[in-house]
DNA sequence: AAACGCCGCAACCGCCGAGGT
DNA sequence: AACCTCGGCGGTTGCGGCGTT
């Protein structure tokens, strides 16, 4: 393990420590505790510098160390902390007894940072960004389970199963914009049916704004983007499969496939989740999708999911961590599913 | 079974700030 | 004020293990 040693100047060891460098420095530790850690290797009989002793006893040798995986709670505590904190490992360590910054530090780069990765998450902003997404594993686990290939749910086939997540929209407004660009002639049948206000919105083609957690200066007319106002047309528009199908053979699918031009399996967020590994009811994409919710403006029009037992929390802009078990409950199926009630006008909110 | 490539992680490197002289 | 030492921190490296071909 570890690096080789590359040199040998001054006539210390460098590389990895030997179970009997590592006696040496605890034995010593032990009787007269760290102190000068320049004079330490010296003292304790050992050819290593102070720094290198320094770097064994608090990344490895340390008693108070907690060794082995992290848990769900750790995983979750080292998101959110580095949502605040960014790279300040040593700071995010300090509020993880047991963990060192360099466990901590490691454990992102090959964990966290890659899992965000994929799921189109930027791992430095936390903000969820398409242009990280994974699709291509999205859409293998998509194949491996057809049933997920419902894209007529995602965009809202009937208007009690509307799902409503910044991914996804995110997701669409790339199709959206990349077939815009690639078939303009489909997208302008397709917008020969919208109301020219609407039109304007798919045109605009502009960047979700950045959906930044832990700042409480949320724009709270962000909610009005081009995206979803594409997605709410397409839901309002005849697109939805009960409108299709009773005009033609065609599915939302098909009709979805039309307008992108290309046949993109859909997966939900939860989906998202489960396929990549990472707890659905993690507070962290709680938050997410609580500032999410908050730009869009919808946690005071959404009524209760059907499927959920549980009320929608109509403060979601409260902290989730605070909250009772119900209600963290709540939170995640928020995350997960938005509905829209059928008597709902979305277009009020537009 | 061997070769290859990827991944995890311990350890090193270089920089920086605090404190002492 | 300038210099030096020390400790801390974040970034990077590269070996060993493991899975895949």
């Amino acid at each position: 393990m570890g690096r080789a040693p590359c040199c040998d100047k001054n006539g210390l060891k460098k590389g990895p420590w030997t179970p009997e460098e590592d006696l040496k420095l605890v034995n010593y530790i032990q009787k007269h505790g760290p102190g000068n850690w320049q004079n330490l290797p010296k003292n304790a009989g050992l050819q290593r510098c102070g720094k290198s002793c320094r770097l064994r006893w608090t990344n490895y040798l340390r008693p108070d160390i907690k060794r082995g995986r992290f848990s769900f709670e750790e995983e979750e505590a080292i998101i959110q902390l580095h949502s605040v904190l960014g790279n300040k490992w040593s700071a995010i360590a300090a509020r993880l007894p047991g963990r060192t910054d360099n466990e901590i530090k490691n454990y992102w780069n090959t964990h966290i940072r890659k899992r965000l990765l994929r799921m189109g998450i930027d791992p430095v902003t936390h903000t969820p960004r398409l242009d990280l997404l994974d699709l291509s594993s999205i859409i293998g686990s998509s194949l491996c389970n057809p049933s997920l290939l419902n894209l007529s749910t995602l965009l809202g086939a009937t208007s009690t199963q509307s799902l409503f997540n910044p991914e996804l929209l995110r997701l669409a407004s790339t199709i959206l914009s990349l077939k815009q660009h690639q078939n303009p002639e489909i997208i302008s049948q397709y917008n020969n049916s919208l109301p020219e206000n609407q039109l304007l919105h798919m045109q605009q083609n502009q960047p979700f704004p950045s959906l930044q957690p832990n700042h409480d200066d949320i724009n709270h007319d962000q909610f009005q983007n081009p995206v979803q106002s594409a997605l709410i047309n397409v839901d309002h528009q005849g697109l939805s499969s009960n409108n299709v199908t009773s005009t033609t053979n065609l599915t939302t699918q098909d009709n979805i496939n039309n307008v992108i031009g290309t046949n993109i399996p859909s997966t939900t967020l939860a989906e998202n989740l489960v396929a990549h590994d990472l707890p659905a009811e993690s507070s962290y994409f709680q938050n997410l999708f609580d500032y999410s919710n908050k730009d869009f403006s919808f946690d005071s029009v959404m009524s209760t999911p059907s499927s959920s037992p549980t009320p929608l929390n109509s403060s979601s802009t409260t902290n989730v961590n605070s909250g009772a078990e119900d209600e963290r409950e709540s939170y995640c199926s928020n995350l997960l599913k938005f509905e829209i009630p059928e008597s709902l006008d979305i277009s009020d909110f537009l």
